[in-house]
DNA sequence: TAATTTGTTGCAAAGGTTTGCGAAAATGTT
DNA sequence: AACATTTTCGCAAACCTTTGCAACAAATTA
């Protein structure tokens, strides 16, 4: 219609300097006046890129997953870029599946948890090799020289630690989830650590819970017999709804009767009255974070290792 | 390498008849062989289809549409589908945007919950004239000729009210959200008529609130007033919150003091002791269904109109 | 044996964009 | 006026697959 070539019309669209400014004018406003859309399958089969970043979630419910995917849609939008998201259902084929949709759809790069059965890297390791590359988040696997992005585990049982030694409790139930994952180490072994630097006399029981029932289990038998704690801490959500349940049961009223405190990303804890006083381990700032790193990889920069994500107090009036 | 053309293979590797059986094996094998895998950019080029569905949600935090994407998700990926998903955070210039991404990376067909406020339909007609089949779900527009699917939300509603008068509860309060939403003004209805109906002698006092705090101000007055509500009916998760935070603040025990009943996806009743007694209006159900309704978009069969997601009583022990 | 049918395979175009390189036109320099 | 330089634009190849049609060989029929 302008009497004008392709290429000149592909290049004035993105501001090639080899075209005239009259041109490029010319040419925007008559795209603009047919709501000219660019082909994307022409255009990413030209530049062999998508703009698509392929998320394998354990799942996609769980409070802390979704606000996750959350932070991270937010921040990869404003970058141009869209989700694609896949869930693993903890299931180490899952993933490999989702991983071969993630090449199948020619996604620019890979956000992945991994399951905690998950052992074998290679089929990662060979995408990362054909030029996607891939960032574990949250559950990562335990080996060097990949980029990880995770939450400072360590730092977030130290702080709830520190604050309950610091409230002058006495006696401390601590329950922690599945004593295999890495998690329940890296939180236990902080937690424990910091009880023996800071506050060794105060008495400790730890218990495991694998669900939320068993946790409730747990704080039950702990609130009715002869040693009775002061204060309950709660390793994960899942956890500490198991345990207000039990104080709940017991009428128990929070904190003149029990302590709680917990580790959560914040939802649950502020569903209770009093709120729960919890150390804030944030799904959507490990979803912006995740994206960034991942971003550094697409723009081939130095890759960054492992990244934490902070954690903070957040006060409610449990303790 | 099989000195073959290309043609030859592309038809042996999807078992086209025209091609010998010895020579599919052979492609076949040396494919396997090769790690050979589609380029996805070429096929969408070449048959102009993708094998993406948009989502637009409001929000992807929330329990409700969380458990939407999960339930969607699955579904999806049964058929070879994979998700795009995108927030709108309410605003209706975002989901023209979004909209626009979804255009943009060709998506197969678009599911879309609108905002509120949305209330011109021409881009997304517009998307459905040009060949991309649109679905709304949940929050619908009120139109005729376009496929939904939703919640029963009048169902949902006469089930917690024939529930309250079952049994035989003199004072309730039941607490709305707010007026304008669609979604309340069907319950409500449902709800006033049930009881104009079933139980015209019961005491019945209707609120409504913006925000769980608000739900927790109305809850709180009516207990503490001289007509004291043996039974408060929530007509949402956020409301419900709100309400049992000022029954713990007075210290009521559910249900010797006070009943609770709310209409809900399942998540938060389930996280008190005793757990809540609520209408299930299912998301991941949504999800799978919503899911069926564009597939059938895509195939190109009849529209089925108006879909509606069933509700049913799980009964907790707080009624 | 010639004609027809059936079974296999290849040619070539098409899908829409990007981009290196060369060509033409416009401008500047002596 | 002749040449060099800069500005502006078009040609054509490439990205990889799909598919209608034609071609060829083998098998069957008249």
């Amino acid at each position: 219609m302008l009497q004008i070539s392709i290429s000149t019309v592909s290049r004035a669209l993105k501001d090639h300097p080899d075209i005239a400014v009259q041109t490029k004018i010319k040419v925007k406003e008559l795209a603009e006046l047919m709501e000219y859309e660019p082909n994307s399958f022409a255009v990413q089969l030209r530049t062999n890129a998508s703009k698509l970043i392929g998320v394998i979630v354990p799942e996609i419910s769980g409070h802390f997953y979704h606000s996750y995917i959350a932070g991270l849609e937010e921040e990869a939008r404003s970058w141009g870029y869209s989700l694609m998201i896949l869930q693993s259902n903890n299931h180490p084929e899952s993933e490999l599946e989702n991983l071969r949709l993630c090449r199948f759809n020619r996604a620019a790069g890979v956000l992945i948890a991994i399951s905690s059965q998950t052992s074998d890297l290679t089929a990662f390791y060979r995408t990362i090799d054909s030029g996607t590359p891939v960032v574990f988040f949250d559950k990562v696997p335990d080996v060097k020289g990949v980029p990880k992005v995770c939450i400072a585990d360590a730092e977030a049982a130290y702080l709830a630690a520190d604050l309950i030694i610091k409230k002058h409790k006495k006696n401390v139930l601590a329950i922690f989830g599945e004593k295999s994952l890495s998690i329940t180490r890296k939180r236990l072994k902080a937690f424990l650590g910091t009880f023996q630097r800071n506050g060794p006399e105060i008495k400790l029981q730890i218990a495991h819970a694998v669900n939320s029932d068993e946790a409730g289990k747990n704080a039950w038998s702990a609130l009715t017999g002869p040693d009775k704690p002061d204060t309950i801490f709660s390793m994960s959500d899942e956890i500490l709804v198991g345990v207000i349940k039990a104080a709940n049961k017991l009428k128990l009223s929070i904190p003149t009767d029990i302590s709680m405190i917990s580790i959560s990303n914040g939802m649950i804890p502020s569903l209770f009255e009093p709120e729960i006083t919890y150390i804030e381990t944030s799904g959507s700032l490990l979803g912006k974070k995740s994206f960034d790193v991942l971003h550094r990889c697409l723009l081939g920069k130095p890759p960054q290792g492992e990244v934490m994500i902070g954690a903070r107090i957040i006060e409610g009036g449990s303790i």
